[in-house]
RNA sequence: UGGGGAUUGGUGCAGUGGUAGCACACCGGACUUUGGAUCCGUUGACGGAAGUUCGAAUCUUCCAUCCCCAGCCA
């Protein structure tokens, strides 16, 4: 903490504090956080949430959230719901500072009907093709709309006749009138109203015309006297169409600052391409592990905490960038590795023998549940006669640097005893079904003076319990899958593989749902809501760093 | 051939005229009853060219490359 804590402050801090220090907005910072109901959350959205909720906070602000709802095509009360308990998860909290722009719909027409009067914005009965080719292009200037220079009196009457439901939808639209020259696009007579004879998930009926979103972006902030708007850097180009509105209208206007969004590698955070991973059944939901929003990465158990030290290292700037996922799994283990509790998991199990152990003895040895934490006590684990092991942790002819069993090679069963394999058992395919060993009964708990390279987990076959195992992987092979032809042709097949047949030790029999725990040797684990006491069920949080896997891949060459 | 933004090691972020630093990754080592954690260390960068200056990643000019913008989406 204490070097993030030392870390120089990025940009927009830097000159949130110097002109504050200045005396500008009488030192007041307030920010906001304004999503459009109609999606869930991202790792994406986190960077802006961390921005806006942080540096609020960090000036003794306070930041709104206010829902962009002015497309009611789009949007839904779910959305909304969803949003406000994933940034509560992410632990900001906004006071009763909620607000939707739905909610300055009246204030916004009048100010509409001010332009009109002032000759800044007419009604305009242009198609949206022909509206394109008035347009221009990037490299030559748009022409004037046939309507632009309607009277006051008639644009008056039309957009009073918009607003009381007489033309269909698309017939006619309300635009701004600055430069059909500019070459900044969006000066080029931008739309402020369309007609939508639609539902509003909030304003119901009351509204057959809805503002475009630059139309209600501005003012909003105006209205709720925000002094710090944080955005993407795609908005820099609509600054000045912003900055246009609040003249015009002579009324209070924030100050705009734009950054870079978050990019991961092997994961796309396009809401777009995230509605399709979810219609297309590529993933099982919003909330499935492996998608990057807020809801999968929970479900996957991610802590806020790991999420939160993340963004604060990946930093701002306005550069476009690429975050190594490596960076986001390095937080998730430094925070999980404090306080998750220790447990023995078998994942492929392999049945073990010990010949000179009493059939029916069992004994219960000591083990730590985090050494990291000393607080968090110890608990009791059986051992007995016949055992699980991984099956990576046996081999019959072990390869150079391979410190685990193997025949007549001793290793240690964690907290347990030393034990040597002395035999082996095949099946008909040669495949190593059973391992046997004999144990040296001095080496209780573990000790021993001899010098023994491996220790490896292991659960108690007659007290292990049965788990459903969920073994998550990158969605995407591909480190940047934007930029492959099609986004969709380097998916990973085996981004989930469901291990049914796994032994945990016996303090997992009451595993709750969202706990989480490490499977020593394996990786963090976390209770899916899934899980019950009948059937539990984990899913990989992340894996451990596996130096052993690394080494191996090395020997292969 | 329009407008806007960007360019520091593999990836990010600092450094705003005076020996280029941090994190992650990588590689190597120590330690270890998790091949985990921890600790130590090694590689490795200012897009290019001119100019200003005693001195430039920082200032100037030109060039190159990359990203965004032509929804009645946000």
């Amino acid at each position: 903490m204490s070097n993030t804590e030392s870390r120089a402050p990025d940009f927009v801090r830097a000159t949130i504090a110097t002109e504050i220090a200045q005396g500008r907005f009488d030192g007041r910072v307030v920010t906001r956080f304004p999503p459009e109901p109609n999606g869930y959350l991202h790792i994406g959205h986190a960077k802006a949430l961390c921005l806006d909720f942080g540096a609020a906070q960090e000036f003794g602000g306070h930041c709104n959230l206010r829902f962009d709802d002015t497309n009611p095509t789009k949007e839904e009360t779910e959305y909304v719901d969803a949003i406000q308990d994933d940034i509560r998860w992410l632990g900001y909290a906004w006071g009763d500072h909620l607000y939707y722009a739905s909610g300055y719909f009246e204030q916004l027409y009048q100010w509409a009907v001010q332009l009109i009067q002032a000759g800044k914005a007419y009604v305009d009965d242009l198609t949206p093709d022909e509206m394109r080719d008035y347009r221009g292009t990037l490299t030559e200037p748009g022409r004037a709309s046939p309507h632009r220079n309607r009277s006051v009196a008639e644009n008056l009457d039309l957009f009073a006749r918009m607003r009381a439901g007489e033309f269909p939808d698309g017939a006619k639209t309300l635009r701004a009138k600055i430069d059909m020259a500019s070459g900044n696009v969006n000066l080029r007579d931008p739309v402020m109203y369309r007609i939508r004879h639609a539902e509003h998930h909030r304003t119901g009926n009351a509204w057959c015309i809805y503002p475009m979103y630059d139309w209600a972006h501005g003012q909003s902030y105006s209205i709720e006297r925000v002094t710090y708007s944080l955005c993407s850097m795609e908005y820099e180009d609509h600054r000045p169409l912003y900055d246009w509105y609040c003249e015009q209208l002579g009324i209070f206007h924030p100050q705009q600052i734009e950054f870079a969004r978050l990019n991961i590698s092997h994961t796309v955070l396009s809401k777009r391409k995230l509605l399709q991973l979810v219609n297309e059944n590529i993933v099982a939901g919003w909330d499935d592990p492996r998608m990057p929003t807020l809801r999968g990465l929970r479900r996957r158990g991610y802590t806020p905490e790991a999420i939160r030290d993340f963004i604060e290292r990946v930093g701002v700037g306005k550069t476009q960038n690429l975050i190594e996922l490596a960076l986001l799994e390095h937080c998730l283990r430094e925070d999980l590795n404090k306080r998750a509790a220790r447990v023995m998991a078998v994942l492929h199990p392999l049945k073990v023998v010990i010949e000179n152990y009493p059939a029916d003895q069992v004994e219960e040895l000591d083990a730590v549940n985090n050494p990291e934490d000393a607080t968090m006590g110890t608990r009791q684990v059986p051992f007995a006669r016949e055992l699980w092991i991984e099956q990576d942790d046996f081999r019959e002819d072990p390869p150079k640097k391979f410190f685990r069993l193997s025949p007549g090679v001793e290793v240690r069963l964690r907290y347990a005893y030393i034990v040597k394999c002395t035999s082996v058992v095949h099946n008909e395919r040669g495949q190593v079904i059973q391992v046997n060993c004999t144990y040296d009964p001095a080496t209780r708990g573990g000790s021993t003076d001899r010098k023994v390279k491996g220790t490896i987990h292991w659960v108690s076959a007659r007290h292990a319990i049965p788990a459903k195992v969920r073994l998550y992987d990158t969605l995407f092979l591909s480190p940047k899958p934007d930029e492959d032809e099609d986004w969709k042709t380097r998916i990973n097949p085996n981004s989930l593989e469901t291990l049914t047949n796994c032994f945990v030790e016996p303090a997992l029999a009451h595993a709750a749902p969202g706990e989480r725990y490490q499977f020593e040797r394996t990786g963090y684990f976390y209770v899916d809501p899934d899980s019950s006491t009948d059937q539990r069920v984990f899913n990989r949080t992340v894996s451990l760093r596996d130096s052993w896997g690394k080494i191996e891949k090395q020997e292969q060459g």
